[in-house]
DNA sequence: AAAGGCTCCAACCGCGCATGA
DNA sequence: CTCATGCGCGGTTGGAGCCTT
């Protein structure tokens, strides 16, 4: 095993630094980028070793960090992506603009697992404890898949992470309103340099592993349905033959189409696919989705389909009535399938009330599965992507 | 006011992976 | 192929500050 570099000589200094240290680590970067930061201690005249080094600038120095505490909405993507991703944390990070690995695991310990367990909501498996919730040999059984498949698009997601940290690729002028988000996480420069936040490809994102999810649950049953990590765009004819209400099948078919669409680019562009320079067809694809988001919106009113898709926060600001009395609503017949989206007891649209209401009941925990299908509204393409999935595969499925 | 407990988070440590000689 | 090296990741720790008794 490699000696920990920080143990290989004695005498440098360790603990908190002080502003002089900062400063010149600070200098130096500045000026040189860090370039091997083995090396880099003894140039910038700090009595530290690299290591210490590497973690001072990139959980404290860098510039592109965004310090103090996290908001709603980032709550809520932590919760979610970590229900998705597990501890990995810089695979988090890299969904959380300007916020550093370390930074989102201490709040995870500290606030969020805490939270999650006064919920009665296991922190490590994101379901409730009694699993009373998940009971039923169906529902565990699509539970089960969709566990398998994040695995598999979690592990993806990581590859292709890699790539794109090693491909240094950038993205110029990223189009806007893509994806939700076009100022999205930075990637730090490998190059050291000022790392100047540089765009990270919109099409890859945790809005592929949904895509892969909906393709892997509406390829439920079929014996080539796991097989690959980088299965896409096989949408099976199972996906428009899923039962929905008569009336509403056709937005709710129109709507997977759309999601379809998307998977085009954002399931169906591989990492290897920019190596390949592919970049400006993926980029051409996502504005060709987004015309056709905007074609369908205009057309027939996306958020009648998914209520305040574009607006998140507002999905549970609402009461279930006008849930119910929205013009379409109840297609697919969302809200029976969600149940009642009370908002009073939903801790993360009520502060702190968590710690006053909960007593473990089902409602909370209705209330905890909501806010994750809630998150992925962040995205406004996203949630209606994922809302489907999650309906499919927590209720739909099941009963098939 | 003081002591003890608790919370939070910056920093450290150990491990594994990638890469190059 | 093997080994040395560098780096990144996730888990853990230490201590400063806050809270409670």
């Amino acid at each position: 095993m490699v000696k920990s570099q920080c143990r290989e000589k004695v005498g440098l200094k360790k603990g908190p630094w002080t502003p002089e240290e900062d400063q010149k680590l600070l200098a130096y970067i500045e000026e040189h980028g860090h370039g091997s930061w083995r090396a880099l201690p003894a140039k910038a005249g700090l009595q530290r070793c690299g290591k210490s080094c590497r973690l001072r600038w990139t959980n404290y120095l860098r510039p592109d960090i965004k310090r103090g505490k996290f908001n709603l909405q980032e709550e809520q993507s932590i919760i979610q992506l970590h229900a998705l991703l597990g501890n990995r944390w810089s695979a988090i990070a890299t969904h959380l603009p300007k916020r550093t690995d370390n930074e989102i695991k201490n709040y995870w310990n500290t606030h969020l697992k805490k939270r999650l367990d006064k919920m009665g909501i296991d922190p490590v498996t994101h379901k409730p404890k009694a699993d009373s919730f998940g009971s039923g040999s169906g529902h565990s059984k699509g539970a089960a898949n969709l566990s398998h498949m994040a695995q598999w698009e979690s592990a993806r997601l990581e590859a292709e992470a890699r790539l794109v940290r090693e491909s240094k690729l950038i993205v110029p002028n990223p189009p806007k309103n893509l994806l939700g988000s076009a100022a999205s996480a930075p990637l730090v420069s490998n190059e050291g340099s000022t790392a100047a936040p540089t765009a990270r490809p919109q099409c890859l994102d945790v809005l592929k592993a949904w895509q892969g999810v909906v393709f892997s649950m509406f390829s439920v049953g079929r014996s080539d349905s796991l097989e690959s990590p980088t299965s896409t765009l096989n949408f099976s004819e199972n996906a428009l033959a899923i039962p929905l209400n008569g009336a509403h099948k056709q937005y709710s078919t129109t709507r997977i189409a759309f999601a379809t669409n998307n998977a085009a680019c954002i399931g169906g562009t591989t990492a290897s696919e920019f190596d390949r320079g592919n970049r400006l067809g993926c980029i051409e694809k996502l504005e060709e989705t987004a015309r056709v988001k905007r074609d369908l919106d205009s057309s027939m009113g996306i958020h009648d389909i998914i209520p305040y898709a574009s607006d998140h926060n507002a999905w549970f600001a609402d009461s279930p009535a006008n849930i119910e009395n929205a013009p379409g609503g109840d297609i697919i017949g969302l809200s029976e399938i969600l149940g009642s989206n009370s908002q009073e007891h939903n801790p993360f649209c009520s502060g702190e009330n968590i710690n006053e209401s909960y007593d473990g009941n089902l409602e909370e925990n209705r209330d905890y599965w909501n806010s994750l299908l809630n998150l992925v509204g962040a995205s406004p393409t996203g949630s209606a992507v994922f809302l489907i999935i999650y309906t499919i595969a927590t209720r739909i499925v099941p009963l098939l």
